[in-house]
DNA sequence: TGTTAATTTTGACATATATCAAGCCGTAAG
DNA sequence: CTTACGGCTTGATATATGTCAAAATTAACA
């Protein structure tokens, strides 16, 4: 475990922030984006391995990523975890906490990232100021409960190689979003937690990404993944399922 | 597949309904109240199989379960389907549309249902108006992503039988709450929706289900289940997990 | 830079769950 | 009351994934 965190805290401007379109992709004037940047704080760098809340913390914020990637994670009473989720930059986390006012999930880095801080309670006020606003945070978390349910398809009806095609192209996807190349990338995780967020043991996660190499859909070599073949992938899923 | 629902819709009572303290457990004022029964309508009797709403509707409501129990399921594109929950009375359905303004799941009735339609809009209308009703909605969302996070986990770290304990001790509880018994009850799903919700075969369902029934766990014949000793089916959940 | 620890791969084997099949039961329709 | 059908149980067998172990590779740290 690292580091913790530094407690210097500046200003930040969404109005400036080339994320916002996938952060906010909200229409506001330029008073009511400033009343928006007013909100929010940039929060400093979390090391990698640091954590940016536990289980059991008081909710008090939701958190934009601004750069790096960050995991989620529960924990049964009996010590098993479940990584429930992979963020990148432009993302947002922290959601969990509004039904009980306390995190439920441990958020972890990943790499070293920038984060910004959006104080709930302010944003819940703003939000009844600016309509646009409050449909945003709607969709928002309206986007994570889909999100999750698709997580709940691949982990009750794929097999091995389907999920790690399924998480593979999940990933490109959002990467080619932000811009960067889907075809080419590094994962920023170990198999263990691919592993936990499929559902699989990591020998598993290792032995499936052997083989779509072997059929030449992707080349892996520890933590660079290629995908040779985005078509062949995707026909992956849904072969044979359960 | 059964007929289809009667149009006829009349004026709920909030105020009145005995469900009140699950489905909209907020503090206000006698005027506050009448405003949000003003904005809900009680729509006729859903038969036993009939569809509330199916993946692809315009999502333009969400529905309070007023008696009855629904399933919610989501349809892969090759055609695998996965039962993502089960829902009874008191509960709210059908926040998955608001993200992208259609919806991504079907709701079937299980047996014969009243709901109550909230149209979305309105109801963000009046929650910028009613901070204590505006919370509340964004609590009821932040509890279904907290929910199907923890079926995540039990779908990616828990064995069959494991999975069966926690779904039995999960409806004992909402019944429990309910007012019914946590410990007799009728299963309102077939095994195969049982098997889907917690990605097991029917088999599976049906041995494990005969299982803890050897084990002097519950009793279970069809769809009538009682349980016997609710701190054993705990203790299951936890020995030797993945 | 050298040393240690962590991560990953691969193999051999074990096991939980799926698959296939048959018969039974209970409800619904005639 | 009889029949038919869907739902359920149980058995035999197949298979995907887990488990255990060792070696190889990479990353972390002194």
């Amino acid at each position: 475990m690292h580091k913790s965190v530094p407690n210097n805290s500046l200003k930040t401007a969404c109005s400036t922030c080339n994320l916002r379109k996938l952060c906010l992709p909200v229409n506001l004037s330029n008073i009511e984006m400033a009343r928006l940047d007013d909100l929010i704080t940039r929060k400093g760098v979390y090391r990698h391995g640091s954590i940016l809340y536990r289980s059991g913390d008081k909710f008090q914020a939701l958190y934009a990523i601004r750069t790096g990637f960050f995991k989620t994670q529960i924990l049964n009473e009996d010590g098993r975890e479940q990584v429930t989720g992979f963020q990148m930059a432009g993302e947002i986390i922290g959601m969990d906490g509004i039904s009980s006012d306390t995190h439920t999930c441990d958020a972890v880095a990943l790499e070293d990232c920038e984060i910004c801080e959006i104080p709930f309670n302010r944003l819940e006020d703003l939000g009844r100021e600016l309509p646009p606003l409050q449909r945003h945070l709607h969709r928002i978390l309206s986007r994570e409960i889909v999100r999750d349910q698709n997580i709940m398809l691949l982990l009750g009806s794929m097999r091995a190689e389907e999920r790690l095609a399924a998480f593979l192209l999940n990933l490109s996807q959002r990467f080619a979003v932000r811009g960067y190349s889907p075809t080419s990338f590094q994962l920023r995780m170990t198999r263990q937690e691919i592993g936990s967020y499929l559902g699989l043991k990591l020998e598993t996660v290792s032995r499936a990404l052997s083989h779509l190499q072997e059929s030449k859909l992707i080349n892996v070599r520890n933590r660079s993944l290629e995908i040779l073949c985005l078509p062949g992938l995707q026909a992956c899923i849904g072969k044979r399922g359960r």
